[in-house]
DNA sequence: TTAATTAATCGTTAAAACACGAACAATATT
DNA sequence: AATATTGTTCGTGTTTTAACGATTAATTAA
């Protein structure tokens, strides 16, 4: 079992992180985001990268929380997990928000 | 010479989001943002893993442009690079704030 | 029943990430 | 000159990522 050694809004902070850690996953949630339609053939197509590598990486997504797949045979429906999404997008945005330390003379240059 | 495959706004934000994409990079920047005196040794201190791989891990960020080091011989002092930072934020900002497809019908679920 | 469509999974390869101890370099101190 | 302090780099091993073609599974259509 993997044990913490950070603390629970740093691991799941960097795991989003780690998920959005690559253009073609960029990519994918942009797409997604500006789609009514997702199958996967319509994601595939606007990727330059092979079927299976596109599948690794809406499995690392998926894995991460940031969408969710709906089987819909023979097709695939996948869209942004909202409830997610909105975590992350706080997460991100708390720390962003950290004030930074103000003493420059002190700092580098 | 590495083609671009992705536009560059993609690019530059999945290099960002990879380089905080370990809890040990987040807890860094986390330290650094809130401290005046940033020197290896307390970044270490403050990090449950040893003294190469938390040099590992900052060589990672500076990459990444989030961070700068000065040399304080026998010191070495790290600091934000509030330029990037800046980016950075403004990348992901922009990010979060998608308008999501607001045609749940069609979407999952 | 057979063939076509769609996408995941399998198997593989190459590269990168992560972690560590040991050795090293640069300066300060004795 | 010898020693201590500080942090990087080296060498290594393990794990994970990224990429692909080929195979497979599931359903639909012919």
């Amino acid at each position: 079992m993997a044990e913490k050694k950070y603390c629970i809004k740093t691991e799941t902070l960097a795991g989003f992180a780690k998920a959005l850690g690559h253009p073609a996953r960029i990519a994918i949630m942009k797409f997604l985001a500006k789609q009514d339609t997702c199958y996967f053939g319509d994601i595939h197509e606007e990727l330059p990268i092979a079927k299976a590598t596109v599948s690794q990486h809406l499995s690392a997504l998926k894995e991460a929380g940031l969408i969710q797949g709906e089987i819909e045979t023979p097709k695939v429906r996948y869209c942004i997990n909202r409830e997610n999404w909105q975590y992350a997008q706080q997460l991100f945005s708390e720390f962003w928000s950290m004030e930074l330390c103000e003493k420059k003379e002190e700092c580098c240059k």
